[in-house]
DNA sequence: AGATATTGTATAGTCCGCTATGTAAAGAAT
DNA sequence: ATTCTTTACATAGCGGACTATACAATATCT
């Protein structure tokens, strides 16, 4: 495993934060002596976030489909033949990502690439058979995994569960 | 790009899920019509765990640092000289995605792999000094991004969203 | 019309999650 | 003591996120 060395921009150029000099919040100092990972939103958002992407996995296998490529199926679902950026633009994701993300779904078979009818660039989405005849499955599945996740939830928890992370989804996209 | 075939285990045996036949529960019922993605949890998961790494990615650049490296410089930080399996215990992530990540920080000068004093078989993992020495401006960096996240939420909605996903962590790991 | 800018896709390379597998050391069983 | 099992770690290979880059088709500008 060779392992190129990494590039980071700024790197070895000396950091010289000075935490009492650069007069941080009061929110911050207390972090910098109590900073506590079960306590930290990013790092329960990324263990959890694992969890379901794993529970989802199992979940799905047996469907032929893997937790990456369900957001484009659900778009799909929704509206079959968008190009892919329009996927791109509803899924949040780099098109990078988008477009490797549907050569894997073209060579399992869940999708076709039609030529746009007007624009020589684009592309179109199309969902195959195979795609189409695992959609109510696929519904379960994900709301089986929802349902587990947040089993002990009042309906009222729930609801603001999902609130609250909506909220932090606008205000990250923000920024 | 090669793309080799993927290889799901049960397919294409015929998934013959017939809603109606197996009596789902109301709630799933209803997701078969009404699956919004902007209101599964999962799906909010996923992309506020995107948000959240890409916004700390950036924050931690010029430390010379990854996202993925720091719950593990965390662990360090808190003790130095801990074995593998001591970490993937903590941060509950598989053996062969921590030897992958210290094999990436100890590239970048993170950390050392020494022998452990009595048993052969492990390597206690030690901190660099330049891994002690950006200490602080991490725990700035990863406070910054989560207060970042949850402006606009106060002190009440903060701590009842981190107990939500506390909450959550601890069901899916039961399952 | 021709030059330039923008847009839609594709690809290469990296990080970080996973599973599957291999290997050497330690521990247990006989 | 030898054999077998378990444990600690490493590696190969894939999925899926990213950036950076390339390229062709469209749109725009003069």
């Amino acid at each position: 495993m060779p392992l190129k060395p990494s590039n980071h921009k700024t790197w070895p150029a000396r950091i010289t934060h000075d935490v009492a000099g650069c007069l941080p919040s009061c929110a911050t100092l207390q972090s910098l002596m109590t900073f506590n990972h079960s306590k930290s939103a990013g790092y329960l958002v990324n263990h959890i976030a694992r969890l379901f992407f794993e529970a989802l996995r199992k979940e799905i296998d047996p469907l032929g489909i893997v937790p990456g490529q369900f957001p484009a199926l659900l778009a799909l679902w929704q509206q079959d033949g968008q190009t892919q950026r329009e996927l791109v633009e509803k899924l949040d994701v780099e098109q990078a990502t988008m477009a490797n993300t549907l050569n894997r779904m073209e060579r399992d078979g869940l999708i076709q690439r039609r030529d746009h009818p007007t624009d020589g660039r684009a592309k179109v989405i199309c969902l195959t058979e195979k795609a189409r005849a695992i959609r109510d499955d696929a519904y379960v599945a994900a709301s089986s995994v929802n349902d587990t996740a947040l089993a002990g939830f009042s309906p009222e928890e729930r609801e603001l569960f999902i609130t609250f992370m909506q909220r932090v989804i606008r205000t990250l996209q923000k920024t």
